[in-house]
DNA sequence: TATTGTTATACTCTATAACTATA
DNA sequence: TATAGTTATAGAGTATAACAATA
């Protein structure tokens, strides 16, 4: 990307300062990289996709159920998609989807034993893909830096919803407090 | 993701320390929010992709004609994508594709005129959102860091192709120069 | 033989809109 | 009426393998 590096080269056409576009650049390159070989080893390993990684890995977290909704947050971006994603995950056997007795309304997703032993069983590679793509030529200092500026990116993101947002997905109250936080409980 | 926080909670099952997790979340999920915003506006602005964004901004910043592989070198992970991808750019009208003279496997793809138009109307809002998204909260020295371990994290990238890597893609040599150096030389 | 690029094909994924059912 | 979720459908994107042509 780019031809807009000078500065203001032009009236009204706006740019970035170089800085800036390099570590523009440097961040969106780097992050399609990490997915792309992420998933590629996910497929291979587990015949699951990144985002259907990350829909076990939620519910793992959780430690128990969740509904559709809390499900999706941050991960789809559309009802309709996690829907068959779920629905992908439903007939592998990995998970299962029941009313929810308390809002009849709701589907609560378990996870089920052969969906946790098949999260279980990816997930060595993929922390060791991790850290060998993304963390090896980092020391503890940097970690912290890129850690600290990219929450600060991410909550600025997510209380930044474009001109027009997405409908309405998005309900059940993030903390916003950091994935890593909670344990097993 | 997670339940993988405990240090070492079961033998053999690898983890990442906390600090280490909370930045890889924030990273992909900032990372995925500013992709998915940013294609929504090139869509609603120039009815463009995100991808086809990338290679008209490729094309633009070469200043000239680049072939297919050069074209493709980071934006897209499979040669026939690449295809596709001119293919739909050819027939809107944005670039051209041309046999070259002196290696006539090879095709030489050139920015229209209206392709070239087009990439300066949808290059503000692309900026805007960039700064207001990612930029918004950080000031010099954040982006020197965040500018600088990304960089960092690219390198590591590309010089580590995972145990399998793509067939043969990436031959015009990448000299790992920050694209932000360039300019419309 | 290796490289550049295209084509055919099959598949995955996403999103919109319409719909059902419960709150 | 608003919310949770599903379904139908259609389109966009991706990747593999087979292919043609040039080096």
């Amino acid at each position: 990307m780019a031809s807009d590096h000078s500065a203001s080269s032009a009236p009204g056409v706006p740019s970035l300062p170089p800085q800036q576009l390099a570590t523009y650049f440097a961040l969106m390159e780097s992050v399609s990289l990490l997915q792309h070989q992420v998933d590629q080893h996910l497929r291979k390993e587990g015949a699951i996709s990144y985002v259907q990684f990350q829909l076990l890995a939620r519910l793992a977290d959780a430690g128990g159920p969740l509904t559709m909704t809390q499900l999706a947050d941050g991960v789809v971006y559309s009802r309709s998609g996690l829907t068959y994603q779920a629905g992908l995950l439903e007939k592998a056997g990995l998970i299962t989807r029941d009313t929810y007795p308390d809002d009849e309304r709701a589907t609560l997703v378990t996870l089920t034993d052969d969906g946790a032993a098949l999260f279980r069983r990816v997930l060595p590679g993929h922390i060791d893909a991790v850290r060998r793509l993304l963390f090896a030529s980092l020391n503890d200092q940097d970690v912290q830096q890129l850690g600290d500026i990219m929450t600060r990116i991410r909550d600025q993101m997510r209380a930044h919803p474009p001109r027009s947002a997405a409908p309405r997905k998005r309900r059940t109250g993030r903390k916003a407090s950091p994935p890593a936080a909670a344990g097993t409980d």
